[in-house]
DNA sequence: CCTAGGCTTCAGGTTTCCTTCAGATTCAGG
DNA sequence: CCTGAATCTGAAGGAAACCTGAAGCCTAGG
């Protein structure tokens, strides 16, 4: 599950990040418009927790031109207490949750979790793929009804191959994924050969319908038929 | 035992959270309708003590949203004397108790002991998980009918662990939960080590069913299987 | 003022996970 | 069939999370 948070405030900003990344998160952050622009273009995001009392333009900009290019990601608005008029602005121009500053952090993660649910998986909590059963909420995983006790990347690998199946992914794309901007482009990906067995020896049983195929050259492809 | 106060005058307010700690239950207040709604969203109370001539908009308005939301918690509403409307539409919405005010401290600790078992363990006192037993009416806690002494936290953090068993509860909601509000998220949450190393000392036996399991990364959950 | 008990901090040791790496295996193209 | 590149695998090192006992601090009750 992949946030990117737009908040000028480089305090507020940093404490934001590492809550969200504690609760298991991958969140990145952009100090401005033009950065987060900049993201957006090139990364793919569940979440935008926007604040739209940027300095460099007003967030609905942003808003608008996210709606207006079909992004599939969820907008949570953020701004100061009695900006309503920015709260009924936002929500018209499509954003999804609104939150008044200050918040608590963990209010911030009830709407994240409430909106992942709703834009994820159509509001439900739990995906059903033949043996493979994943709840979202306790982020649990049972095979054949059995519990599957993964770790913190194998669960998001496993996550974002349900929501890219019978699509091939890349290492690079897997990488960028999972890691975020804190990785090196030109790093070898090695690493997610072991994740990959990992998660494949975990969850894969022998005669399921569930598949990770390997596609020589070009990444993965997670199938369910 | 977590309880909300939702009370605008702050005299009084802070006189019966104040009570009500003493007594042992972890309280928080709100002074309006609103404050009231967000930490409602956020956190998870036991029981909500209701004074429904809030200022801003009626207490009736809240008592309606939860129930429509089938909150679990037990509403125990208050109100001057002679409102006699305000008490039947209150609990023909849904409220569990009625209190008058003025009310005498003890009257209202009463009260809340008596809607505590009623609401949250099905009308019993009593909770029996195989070889552990919890009388909430008293605090005490047995454990293979040997009495156990817990201190404050550790037996919150067991009634915690109980009414969320099989669920992953990470060190930030654990520690919101006991320590209300009154605490930094950018703190480090080391003494819940402590605290769960000792709970787990004091009720967990060898081959019991109970368990507390730490989940790497995770939090820790309790199962009864 | 003193004491006891509970809460928190701290240092060290243990466990779990992530990453690296080397050797084995598979694959595509010639 | 040969060759180099991609992928797979198990094992091992290092980092982060977790556990533990002991020691300090703080507060309530005497």
């Amino acid at each position: 599950m992949k946030i990117l948070l737009v908040e000028d405030n480089t305090d507020l900003s940093e404490t934001v990040v590492n809550y969200l990344r504690q609760e298991g998160y991958i969140c990145e952050a952009a100090p401005d418009f033009e950065t987060a622009d900049e993201k957006i273009a090139i990364y793919q995001y569940d979440i935008i927790v926007l604040d739209i009392t940027l300095p460099d333009g007003s967030g609905l900009e942003l808003l608008k031109r996210l709606k207006q290019n079909r992004s599939e990601a969820g907008v949570l608005i953020v701004s100061a207490k009695n900006a309503l008029d920015d709260k009924l602005e936002g929500l018209h121009l499509g954003a999804d949750d609104y939150l008044t500053k200050p918040f608590h952090l963990a209010e911030l993660n009830a709407r994240v979790q409430s909106l992942m649910r709703r834009k994820r998986f159509n509001g439900s909590n739990e995906i059903i793929l033949h043996d493979i059963r994943v709840n979202t909420t306790t982020n649990q995983v049972f095979v054949k009804d059995e519990e599957a006790t993964l770790t913190r990347k194998e669960y998001e690998l496993l996550l974002y191959f349900i929501s890219n199946r019978n699509r091939i992914l890349n290492k690079e794309s897997i990488a960028e994924h999972l890691w975020g901007d804190n990785i090196d482009m030109a790093d070898s990906f090695d690493f997610i050969y072991t994740h990959i067995k990992n998660l494949r020896k975990k969850v894969l049983t022998k005669g399921s319908r569930n598949n990770i195929k390997s596609v020589y050259g070009m990444g993965y492809k997670f199938t369910s038929a």
